[in-house]
RNA sequence: GCACCCGUAGCUCAGCUGGAUAGAGCGCUGCCCUCCGAAGGCAGAGGCCAUAGGUUCGAAUCCUAUCGGGUGCGCCA
């Protein structure tokens, strides 16, 4: 259930009785009017805005439609008080068997409360991480794989079909160079001294994939050329190298539904057919391009080459899809690749990439607006920087990889869990610190320590209450007299509840999954501020000695925070905790 | 030069489809356990929401311009 929702068709209800009965005019459009938490607990539960919204339309004061609709919301059971107020807000206290329902329905729906139909099913495809295969997932490659697959969780929390999806780019210049690099490798397993020129990979992680190959086939490529071993050395040396990302996506949990190689884009005339597509449309010529202004290449000079004309459809400058010289340019099979996408009949299209591609936001939205005929809408969510530190100071080196910062690093420092969360505390498209010190703290100021803290202290006060002989099952708690646990700072925790299943909807729809972060921090802030005033007023304990019914109540308000708090995480990925260790 | 992202408390950051007196943590000040609910909690101080216009019943939120920071900019992907 969502109360927020339930409210919301309430207030709509009587609008609508409204205008039959001719206090209001009929056919107003009702879309703007809203019914949300008061950002001021002394305003009430729930404040709408209707009468402001409708004011204008209906030519009416919003105080006077405010005056006729309040006494009727107030009329429904759920709803104790309805006050107007300021402008024409209408704050609505409301009834403690509201409250009670919210609970029950939290308890009795486990890890499905809060789940959303607002997708209708449709199904969208969310495209992470996407890393060359070129060697181990970095710490940039981890952000956008905890926050890609958070979103692709939320959004099937929220009712939609999605397809986790990662593109190989396994069909560019860079894939030589990484055979090579192996090549090198292979030489050296056969004892040979070897450099590493500019522009090979000197990666340590290649050595054992030299080894590998040297098992494979022996000394065969030794002293040969390029043409005979190159193309098979690609393929082995690649193969490694997803089974090295695909090593270093499950130490985070991630697991794609779907690899697409841009290998099986050549030699297909899959290119070519998605490219005939653009020029069908008129959206393909032979062209020479500007020189970018300000800032001039050294070795710039006019080329013709075939362009995509993507000004078409909202980009600044037309794009290449061939090189001077003929070969395609990498837009070529990226474009082919959407076009896949496109006729996979997805309804979304999201693509979670690096800020490093902010430059190819605007051709890459034209071409899909392009292929689908403006049908499929391309977004394209951009994960900024991580910083890293250590103790508060700049963290640089790697064990594994030597320059750069790998994933497995991280995770082996702090774990899958805390990466995760930590990576979400951040709106995706700012910059990120990442202290490896402070995520591990078990303070306050650590969020994953706070969220999973409040976890952690529900199921304790569980095990309390079982070792006092108290039924804690779920059935008896469901069933338990929330009369008994109406203390206004209990309320506090049930309204933070009742915000869960409003909150999956606002972070699906903005395609945000650090709001879920965000919000679990704050219930989890909530829960402590009530478990911390059983301190000074027992009455507010969660266990009871001797009063069984009490107790449940009580554990039921308990239990679903943390129902609500383990379903949050699970959307993040994060494994809740029954206990500190 | 152009494009995109960002600018909110001393610091790090939230802020919903535009909603009421802009929030949290850190830091600062004061307070709360003689194990048994302090890995925590309560209270206080701290703001020109970068600046200037505009839109409207109402703007941190939308639009325009300016300033400041980041990222990217044909034959790399």
């Amino acid at each position: 259930m969502n109360l927020y929702a339930d409210i919301r068709s309430l207030v709509i209800d009587v609008l609508e009785a409204l205008a039959r009965e001719g206090a209001l005019p009929t056919g107003l459009d009702l879309g703007n009017v809203t019914v949300e938490p008061p950002r001021d607990a002394a305003h009430g539960d729930m404040a709408t805005n209707a009468a402001m919204v409708l004011a204008k339309t209906a030519g009416q004061k919003p105080r006077d439609i405010a005056d006729a609709l309040a006494p009727r919301l107030a009329e429904d059971p759920r709803v104790e008080t309805a006050d107007v107020a300021g402008p024409g807000f209408i704050n609505l206290r409301l009834a403690q068997g509201a409250w009670q329902q919210v609970v029950r329905s939290a308890l009795e729906m486990g890890d499905s409360f809060g789940r959303s139909a607002m997708g209708e099913g449709k199904r969208v495809n969310v495209e992470y991480v996407s890393a060359n295969p070129t060697g181990p997932l970095h710490v940039g490659h981890t952000r956008g794989a905890v926050v890609g697959d958070a979103l692709a969780s939320l959004l099937a929390f929220a009712g939609y079909e999605v397809t986790r999806e990662y593109y190989i780019n396994d069909g560019g210049a860079q894939v030589d160079t990484l055979a090579r690099s192996v090549y090198l490798r292979y030489l050296e397993a056969h004892g040979q001294e070897v450099a590493f020129p500019e522009g090979t990979y000197p990666g340590d992680y290649l050595v054992p994939v030299g080894a590998a190959l040297k098992d494979k086939v022996g000394d065969a490529y030794v002293g040969r050329g390029e043409d005979v071993w190159l193309a098979d050395v690609r393929v082995f040396a690649t193969d490694a190298m997803m089974d090295l990302i695909r090593a270093d996506l499950a130490r985070l949990g991630v697991r794609m539904d779907q690899f697409f190689s841009e290998k099986s884009l050549y030699g297909t005339g899959r290119i070519e057919a998605a490219l005939e597509n653009l020029a069908t449309k008129g959206l393909l010529y032979e062209g020479v391009l500007e020189p970018p202004k300000g800032k001039v290449p050294e070795d710039w000079e006019p080329r013709e080459q075939m362009l995509f004309r993507s000004t078409a459809h909202g980009d600044d400058v037309d794009r290449p899809v061939k090189k001077s010289d003929g070969a395609w340019t990498y837009f070529a099979p990226d474009i082919a690749y959407h076009f896949d996408k496109v006729e996979r009949g997805y309804d979304w299209l999201i693509d979670v990439l690096g800020a490093d591609h902010g430059g190819y936001v605007k051709r890459m939205k034209a071409a899909v607006s392009a292929l689908s005929d403006g049908q499929v809408p391309l977004d394209i969510r951009l994960t900024q920087l991580v910083k890293l530190y250590k103790g508060g100071q700049p963290f640089k080196m790697s064990k594994r990889a030597g320059t750069f910062i790998t994933l497995a690093d991280v995770v082996d420092e702090v774990g899958a869990d805390v990466t995760r969360f930590v990576m979400l505390t951040r709106k995706s498209d700012a910059p990120l610190d990442f202290d490896f010190d402070a995520v591990l703290e078990q303070t306050k100021d650590n969020p994953v320590f706070y969220v999973q803290y409040a976890h952690a202290r529900v199921k304790s006060a569980l095990r309390k209450a079982t070792a006092s002989g108290i039924d804690v099952s779920p059935a008896t708690l469901g069933a338990s007299d929330a009369g008994l646990c109406a203390h206004a700072a209990e309320r506090t925790v049930a309204a933070k509840i009742a915000e869960w299943p409003r909150l999956v909807e606002i972070a699906a729809r903005t395609g945000e999954p650090h709001r879920v972060a965000f919000y679990l921090y704050d219930l989890a802030g909530a829960f402590h501020a009530l478990y911390n005033r059983g301190n000074e007023e027992p009455e507010l304990r969660f266990v009871q000695e001797g009063n069984a019914a009490t107790s449940q109540a009580k554990l039921a308000l308990a239990e679903a925070v943390a129902v609500v708090i383990g379903t949050g995480l699970a959307i993040l990925g994060v494994t809740p905790v029954d206990e500190m260790r």
